[in-house]
DNA sequence: GCCTAATCGAGACGGTACGTCGGGTCTTGGA
DNA sequence: TCCAAGACCCGACGTACCGTCTCGATTAGGC
């Protein structure tokens, strides 16, 4: 008296048409920005016919989703440094995470993710807890002295989502600045 | 030892056709969000030629720009309260920010405005600096004690961050969360 | 030994939009004249995309062309008529394409079909050798007693050629012009 | 008791301008032919403003319409040559005609004057009055023993009507095909 | 020497159509 | 059933011209 498994006949998914898709979306993603990332496009690149995206994924952000998820688009998740001064660590990885750069267009590839994350549900939530938050909360849990919780969780928001408006508004993020923005979020450095 | 202003003759730019064009612009943002927002819909409910937009300004996002910057988006901009309880009054702004919407299509206002900052350079700064910092600037240098400089616009970019990074991610923000973010941020309450 | 179409998998060229767009042309064509045909006009009163028309088209003229070739733009060929003097033949069967009028705006649909093979050569070479040489060459080999080759091709030139000018310059073609023309070109009636 | 033209103050009509639009015309319909000649390009080249166009002229057939009948066109009448050969040189002539070419697009001179036509009631009627009809008369006259009339003129439709629907049809006008077309519409060689 | 009126250059305006791109759906034939 | 290929309808893109209009400057009579 189990739910069995509906059994389907003819051919399964292929594995290599769904690598080709991820792939491709992330090479173009990379080099022309979220705004030019077309199905199309994909499909070209990938040999794949469109309608083998349209079947597995609703819409490009969620290939783009899928891809971060596991790990293409970033390569291996750079963590955080460990030089013993915390805060010094914390201002370097934020400071990568700003200057994230890959496309030709010169369009910066953190604000393609904010416009990805906008037009997709999947994408925003794997944006903050996949790729920025992630690799941040290890070392600001020992930098806050703090186990977890919403404090915990607050600060990297606060973090990243400043890191984020920075580069919304093309401004200059100067180390100085970043410092002063660990400081507050952080607190003050021990005397 | 005045520029002057090269003399042209020929008509001059209508304003009535700009107006037009910037209510229309709000008009279709607020209802169905930046993606679905088209110069050829612009120019449609403007009553309006699209080179008379395309003569102007050089995307859509740069129509946006505009009216954010003339308060047409949002209206009078809303300040922070004051109930005597700093802490409280930043959380119930934030949101508010938080919890703008306006579109029929359900999609956030603020992650479209996100979305629109994004593709516009002018968008961007102006979303950061008269949207959303400019009412919060005076509350918070007296909340943190702090008459500016580099702590102080941390700070706000901190909260306001965290805050579009939610928005972002599709997650609820409750009021225990946003009190925790003034908190992590403007630093504890005094005893 | 034969030359193999490559095999291609996928749709083939529906031939419902092909038929749709050649009527639509037709029809266009005959209401407004050549000039103000269109191919966003033509989309739309067929009901189908621009992009079916640029697919199998170059150019409104080809499509046009294409619709002649198929008889559809003039109905079934008028025969020269046949009374007995064939002179009288002639001149009536030419009064006839010399007055084919069909435009709501007045214009001549003569004129319409120069136009059209002013702009495309392959309409061009169909309204000289379908539409007007074909029916005319038989009763014209009887009336100059000559069975083909370069003379009998010059008369039919000749006679075309004369109506087209005429229409062009929107002069009035008298009966005992057109009578005056068939003598020229055909040689004086036998006493 | 005459009408007087009504007095009117202020500034006659430019002819600097006039010759200007004329030239630039002339030079653009060489250039591009009929198709591509726009009012605004006119009026850029002419340095001039399009009103100073619109003011003069109801349509840009009407602008080549004048600039043929001064000459600017084709330069000063070609002469039908005489070499004692009636036949000879009015096949000459003709093929000169049928050659017309001075577009840079490749697209024949002739043609572009045909849609003009097609296009103009008043270049139409000066395409066969002024442009071909006019050089040929004299000579015509003279190889049929004819002074005129009917006849003639039917003849010298003929002979320029077929040299058109030539041209419309793209179609190779060897030497001995005009030979061919001159007898058949001037009557045999005399032995 | 004004005034009036028309001309001129320039070009903004509301439109229509251009030819292209991509969206999302549907239809083949092959595996 | 999946896949590649790609045709289909549709809507938007950004551009080119249309014909009308509005400017400021200029230029000729008529007073």
């Amino acid at each position: 008296m189990c739910v069995m498994a509906l059994p389907r006949s003819g051919p399964i998914r292929s594995e290599a048409a769904r690598l080709a898709i991820l792939d491709a979306a992330v090479a173009l993603f990379a080099e022309h920005g979220y705004d030019h990332l077309t199905i199309e496009g994909i499909a070209r690149r990938a040999g794949v016919g469109k309608q083998t995206i349209y079947r597995w994924w609703p819409s490009k952000g969620d290939v783009l989703a899928e891809a971060i998820l596991e790990g293409r688009l970033l390569g291996p998740q750079r963590e955080v440094p460990d030089t013993g001064d915390p805060r010094a660590d914390l201002a370097a990885w934020l400071t990568e995470i700003f200057t994230l750069r890959a496309s030709a267009d010169g369009e910066g590839l953190l604000r393609s993710l904010v416009a990805a994350s906008a037009g997709s549900a999947e994408t925003g939530r794997r944006l903050r807890s996949e790729i920025l938050a992630a690799p941040l909360m290890d070392r600001l849990s020992r930098a806050m002295g703090d186990a977890g919780g919403p404090r915990l969780e607050a600060a990297a928001d606060a973090l990243l989502g400043a890191v984020i408006l920075r580069a919304l508004s093309r401004e200059h993020f100067a180390s100085a600045d970043m410092l002063a923005l660990v400081d507050v979020v952080v607190g003050p450095p021990p005397r």
